[in-house]
DNA sequence: GTCTATAGGGTGATAGAC
DNA sequence: GTCTATCACCCTATAGAC
């Protein structure tokens, strides 16, 4: 029938296999259990998609793309950077603690994807992450100026970093007071790290600003800041 | 033969194993493709091993012992904690970029014993790490007093974090530069946090030494401090 | 687009000779 | 302890009717 009804059939796939991989983990989901989960004839599964594989990744994008919208609208305005730092950390915690299976789903998928040439899949998980986190810092940073997009790259780099790794630790071994209390840690040396960065763009901000006045009438301009990725 | 000899294929046949793994990545790593790694008859694995499963669980346990060992070889005593902090991320970073590889075939072994109902191995593996870290740094806190040994498995338990943190954006998006500046930031971080806990740590020896000064003459002692875990 | 039936092959595990 | 041969099952994918 029309692609509505089709593609409405290949989510309803998506959303088996999301249970499917939940329930037994990605080595043991087969297309079967899959289809049984989705309630839909196994053939169909191959209709819609590619392969097996195919299919996973397209879980993959799937589970990415709500992960980043549920935190993005999880995120609130904060008034200063450090309170951005502190907000942002506790609000994705506690979304990815509530949905800890997805995210076991996530690692394992995203594993998956190194293997089976989908590295780019990866890449554009990782990148989904970070922009994610330096948005949601640059809302505030560019208010106060207090930081460039490309610093709060790096803070979204090293928040994304602790939040992976907290994530790991409580899923190889569960301890919720423990990781509560990483979780404060990691918060204070988001907010540390941030305050140094700060520190550094103004010093550079001055040094450029000593510049661009003692060149003033040497050189004809252009003071355009490199932006390094 | 003798269990020598017994030991000695069974051995072979985890080297094959993780061969295998390396090149297939545990979803399409088969019994059949780590008997001819190992070069050894397919039955062979079987007498060795109750099962592929029991089989990959020994292979994550001999990569976890490896690694440990490895690292805990390579660490070199420093005179203060900050330098220490330092060089533990410095050499354990430069290892797991050396061994990518295996530590990519370790993450999909955990993700895999946590699903097969080898829990306890995943937490096992927690476990040996941070216990690693936190001897490394104990050895050195002790000797200045810096520290007390669960304040070191909470500094452990960071550095941990940090390290699987920048290892997992390593693999879903090889950048070495970019990873060399995490690690940099990561190292700042470490050893920020170190200070904090030594602050605390001195604050509290201060009112537990006025606190038992007052109580001298009132009760007769023991002030022992409580090791939380 | 959806479904039933099945092809074609690979899987983990084992029996039984040596 | 080691090996060959094989079992019994499950896998992904597709052919072809509707």
């Amino acid at each position: 029938m029309s692609s509505a009804k089709s593609a409405r059939t290949a989510n309803q796939v998506i959303q088996g296999a999301l249970r499917a991989l939940c329930l037994n983990g990605v080595q043991a989901t087969t297309t079967r259990k899959i289809a049984a989960e989705a309630k839909v004839p196994l053939a169909t599964l191959h209709y819609h998609f590619e392969s097996k594989s195919a299919l996973l990744m397209a879980v993959l994008k799937h589970l990415i793309d709500e992960t980043t919208a549920a935190l993005r609208i999880e995120a609130k305005r904060s008034a200063d950077l450090a309170s951005c730092v502190e907000q942002l950390l506790r609000r994705a915690w506690l979304f990815l603690i509530r949905t800890r299976d997805l995210q076991l789903v996530q690692y394992e998928l995203t594993f998956y994807a190194l293997r089976e040439g989908a590295q780019w899949l990866a890449e554009r998980q990782y990148d989904a992450y970070v922009n994610l986190y330096r948005d949601l810092l640059f809302d505030v940073a560019k208010q106060t100026g207090a930081l460039n997009a490309s610093d709060c790259a790096a803070l979204a780099r090293f928040i994304l970093a602790g939040i992976d790794g907290l994530l790991i630790q409580e899923l190889a071994k569960p301890n919720r007071s423990r990781s509560a209390k990483g979780l404060e840690v990691l918060i204070r040396a988001g907010q540390s790290y941030a305050l140094l960065l700060q520190k550094e763009c103004r010093e550079r901000n001055h040094r450029r600003q000593k510049k661009a006045t003692m060149e003033l009438d040497v050189l004809p301009g252009s003071g355009q800041a490199a932006l390094s990725v």
